[in-house]
DNA sequence: ATAGACCGTGGACTATAGTCAACGGTCAAG
DNA sequence: CTTGACCGTTGACTATAGTCCACGGTCTAT
């Protein structure tokens, strides 16, 4: 798939998605062609980049976009310490809707004053 | 309560209270010295900074801080028109919550794989 | 073969958030 | 009255994230 492609699918705009690849979120580029240099971008990069904007409304940065996506890469491996990590961040994102449970809770109080 | 206290308890360095007091975040500052120009900052700005934490985990723009702590400082006035307005945040956080839960179960699912 | 849509690259530019350093003023302990 | 810990202001600086533009190349339909 051209970025053009992916830009669509994923509703990123192509400078975006090129600053992703830059920062390698974006994986597996190749360049199939001899005859000319465009990119072709796997389709799991649209999964990919569905992930990042799922994480970026929760304030990740691209460097833990980045970690979360490798994370998911070496998973299924099996390899147990991996999976520890994995884990770990599950837990934080538990963490993180209990706080947000929190926030919302509060709100609730407010409203109910 | 002056700003040195205040970033100890919110464990918040001053220029990032100041700049927070710049963006609005913080309010009721007071200059009560006639032979100094040192301020004032409120207990309830203490409040309101770990509030701005909160938020700011979540990936809330300093803008959208200041906007939840508005409608917080203007709804104990039951204002029919401010609580709807704070309802509507309120939804934004469940559906945070849920698109939350959707990268936790995203996540327990490649565990699984 | 040419127009229009696409592609890759590089660099400039913007906004946001936060930090840092320098300056001079204030305060309290000794 | 001096020293060290505060305080306020300003402006420079950094990092992050994203957009925009200009350049030249490519592809496809006409």
């Amino acid at each position: 798939m051209r970025i053009g492609e992916l830009s669509k699918k994923a509703s990123i705009s192509r400078d975006t998605i090129r600053l992703y690849e830059k920062h390698q979120l974006i994986v597996n580029v190749t360049r199939p062609n001899e005859w000319n240099n465009y990119k072709d971008y796997p389709e799991e990069n649209l999964k990919r980049l569905l992930v990042i904007k799922c994480l970026k409304k929760f304030g990740f940065t691209l460097k833990e976009c980045r970690e979360v996506l490798l994370e998911m890469e070496q998973n299924p491996n099996k390899d147990d310490h991996k999976r520890k990590v994995a884990k770990s961040k599950l837990a934080e994102i538990d963490k993180q809707i209990k706080d947000l449970i929190k926030v919302k809770n509060t709100l609730i109080k407010i409203l109910e004053e």
